[in-house]
RNA sequence: GCCCUUGUAGCUCAGUCGGUAGAGCGCGUCCUUGGUAAGGACGAGGUCGGCGGUUCAAAUCCGCUCGAGGGCUCCA
């Protein structure tokens, strides 16, 4: 169930053996790097004691001023609502409400605002359909017109937990009332005969809210714990003017339109079959020369900055992944490991359960290979094949690496949550001294990627170590170092970031690049990571020139994260637009009629002998038809082919964004025009990131 | 993995109360040779995700299964 390559608590173990946990797994950076997971989701943070309900009785003390209110003194900070959340709020409320006129037998947990909404659980045996949430709507339209007012109701405990069960609700509310701290003051609001143990805020009347719209259902377990029962998840959005909400579910559409998966299978990028497996990503010809410009791109800026390719092979014996400490313990979001075919007759012949196989294996009683689900382990074996001097440091590693991961069916997603990617991956190991330059150095290089691309919307993480936590491996000063190296190399970068206690690796901190896809969800692309751990655990060491052995640091970086991923991105990012460098077809000749097919099919040649990709339209539609296709095909540049260009020799060109005709250019000003914004990698016209 | 939704031609979809399937786009052929987002005609494509069941008869009903989508969980 997780990805754990990135967590450093062997929670895994338990499952399987009690082998002594190495001393900190290892983890490859990559993890985090690495890899693509989804960051978590800001919404349902609130903390705060949601809501909850029951049926109308009279109420107790109202205080109506509570103004003076401090939300601030929970320990986990509520914050003060900002008035969106509030009319989002109290919509959930409406919900909730709404769900129980209809359903009174329902249980609440709790329904706070989200970044885009708000959202309910119900713990309910009737499932929510399509048509209950038209049902469930139309009643809250009820719930608004009868402009309740939204009261706020301070109690004691002993009243709150008295209040909670003469309404029903004690499944779920009595926990969350134990979660308020002791001291803290407990609160309920009511509106009509709604009453939900709440901290607020609220709007004044259920009159304010004025344009919602309930969205779909979904499962959540409670606390998001998948030991605790499952529950329906109503989510929904409000705005304050009917307008700011039909605006919001147009950009929603809007944004469906440049979804991944959708403009990977129109522009032919890519392809998943269910043959082949799920999250295993096809590359079609178009997404491949994507990919493969991507990568040159990136190499030559490696080749830059002093770093030299390597190749390793896909599997590995699992003693490796041992000594790094990922196998058996994050065996659950690995491939299965393979066992050769006589070590698997001969156990078939003792009659050797696959519960037992699965413990010897576990154990190291049975040698396999594994799938690698990273790269690091074989690019120390390179680093360590040979004896190192301080003088040879930094050595810096890398590899377009293909590594595969087990992640739940659940999780998978296009081309951004895979099973099988490939990380820009690099290692570089170096002494403490280098650790800051080089650091900046892996820096630098993901503001270049991210530069060229024109990504700006983004946000970098620092991780730092927990305070007051002892599951970090390495020393305390070496720590304060590397996190003092990372803090200054990100200033050097020139954007925001957010430096979060606790979000290290276990064996060492690091930095996150992280976007949003276009449904507003997280993923991490870049990162870059320091780690004390594996050198230790291969014992890998240099001669200092002291004449001594000394260890080097390791650090894991991928500017990209995975080519898969990153291409996922880069697709809603550009909505298939892409600039001329990356475009599949950078050209579409676009002859008016066939008597000009001979002067295309030459000028094809001269665009491919300067190393410009172009295709001929040689269909016998109408002109007009044939720029639509090109205009579909999201092609950069076309160039009309009439017989003005025949006579001329000259042609017209029409880009993707200005759609008018750009005049006319002799072959070699246009082969010369694309070839500098090949070569420049420029963005195309009127892109904003 | 769990919850909900979903699976009909390459794509987007329609298929009423069960009677062995349709459209548009795309593709092919022919006609058309036309200057900046769709010219016309004809045609080829589907054992309706798969397996079982009910029925005289199933794309339509039931069960299982595989895949997809949206969530949840995890991601040190």
């Amino acid at each position: 169930m997780q990805s754990p390559f990135l967590r450093c608590e062997p929670r895994v173990a338990h499952a399987v053996s009690r082998v002594p946990v190495p001393a900190r797994p290892g983890i490859d950076a990559q993890r985090s790097t690495d890899f693509p997971h989804r960051v978590r989701r800001l919404t349902g943070r609130l903390g705060a004691s949601p809501p909850c309900l029951a049926p109308v009785k009279p109420l107790a003390p109202i205080r109506q001023d509570w103004q003076g209110w401090s939300f601030l003194q929970r320990k986990d900070a509520m914050k003060a609502m900002t008035p969106l959340e509030e009319l989002r709020h109290s919509a959930s409320h409406v919900l909730a409400a709404a769900v129980l006129r209809l359903y009174p037998e329902a249980k609440l947990d709790i329904g706070p605002p989200t970044e885009n909404g708000f959202y309910y659980d119900f713990d309910l045996e009737h499932k929510f359909t399509q048509e209950d949430l038209e049902k469930i709507e139309a009643t809250m339209r009820e719930v608004i017109k009868e402009n309740q007012r939204f009261e706020r109701i301070e109690t004691s405990r002993e009243e709150a937990e008295k209040l909670i069960r003469e309404r029903g609700q004690e499944a779920y509310k009595l926990g969350r009332l134990e979660d308020i701290p002791e001291g803290d003051t407990v609160s309920f609001y009511r509106n009509g005969e709604f009453v939900d143990l709440c901290a607020g805020t609220h709007v004044n009347y259920t009159k304010k809210i004025k344009a919602f719209k309930l969205l779909s259902v979904a499962g959540a377990y409670h606390r998001g714990d998948e030991k605790n029962k499952q529950l329906q998840r109503i989510y929904g959005t409000a705005f304050p003017t009917k307008q700011e909400l039909e605006d919001y579910l147009e950009r929603l559409e809007e944004a469906r339109k440049r979804d991944h998966r959708k403009l990977g299978r129109e522009l032919k990028l890519f392809h998943i079959d269910e043959a082949v497996g799920q999250g295993l990503i096809l590359w079609t010809p178009a997404g491949a020369i994507l990919r493969q410009e991507l990568q040159t791109f990136i190499a030559s800026e490696l080749r830059k900055q002093g770093y030299e390719q390597v190749f390793t092979p896909h599997i590995g014996k699992l003693g490796l992944y041992r000594t790094s400490g990922h196998f058996p313990y994050y065996k659950e979001s690995q491939f299965s490991p393979i066992v050769d075919h006589e070590a698997l007759e001969s156990l078939a012949h003792e009659g050797c359960s696959c519960a037992e196989l699965s413990n010897r294996l576990d154990e190291g009683k049975i040698d396999g290979y594994l799938l690698k689900p990273m790269n690091c382990p074989m690019h120390i074996k390179i680093f360590d094949s040979q004896p190192r001097s301080y003088r040879d440091l930094p050595v810096r590693l890398a590899e377009f690496g293909t590594v595969y991961r087990w992640e739940q069916s659940g999780e998978l997603n296009g081309m951004t949550r895979v099973r099988g990617f490939t990380q820009d991956d690099a290692h570089l190991f170096c002494t403490e001294d280098q650790l800051g330059a080089e650091i900046q150095g892996c820096l630098e290089l993901v503001k270049t990627v991210f530069t060229t691309l024109g990504m700006k919307d983004y946000r970098v993480r620092v991780g730092l170590r927990d305070p007051d936590s002892s599951k970090y491996t390495g020393e305390p000063a070496l720590w304060d170092r590397a996190e003092a190296a990372l803090r200054e190399a990100v200033k050097t970068l020139g954007v925001d970031y957010a430096e979060e206690p606790g979000e290290a690796a276990f064996y060492g901190p690091k930095i996150d690049f992280v976007v949003k896809d276009v449904i507003g969800r997280e993923w991490q692309l870049g990162t870059v990571q320091v780690d004390y751990n594996l050198p230790r655990r291969f014992g890998l060491s240099y001669v200092g020139a002291d004449n001594k052995d000394h260890v080097p640091v390791i650090i894991h970086r991928a500017p990209f994260g995975s080519m898969e991923r990153f291409t996922g991105v880069l697709i809603e990012h550009f909505a298939g637009n892409f600039p001329v460098w990356l475009a599949p077809e950078q050209v579409r000749l676009l002859p008016i009629t066939d008597d000009q097919l001979p002067f295309a099919e030459e000028l094809e040649r001269t665009l491919k002998a300067a190393g410009i990709r172009c295709a001929i339209d040689r269909h016998s539609d109408k002109f007009g038809a044939k720029v639509r296709r090109a205009e579909l095909d999201k092609i950069p540049h076309m160039f009309v082919l009439g017989k003005k260009e025949v006579e001329t020799g000259k042609i017209t060109l029409r880009s993707r964004v200005n759609k008018a005709a750009e005049g006319q250019h002799s072959v070699d000003e246009a082969v010369a025009l694309l070839t500098e914004q090949i070569r420049n990698r420029t963005l195309p016209d009127g892109f904003s990131g």
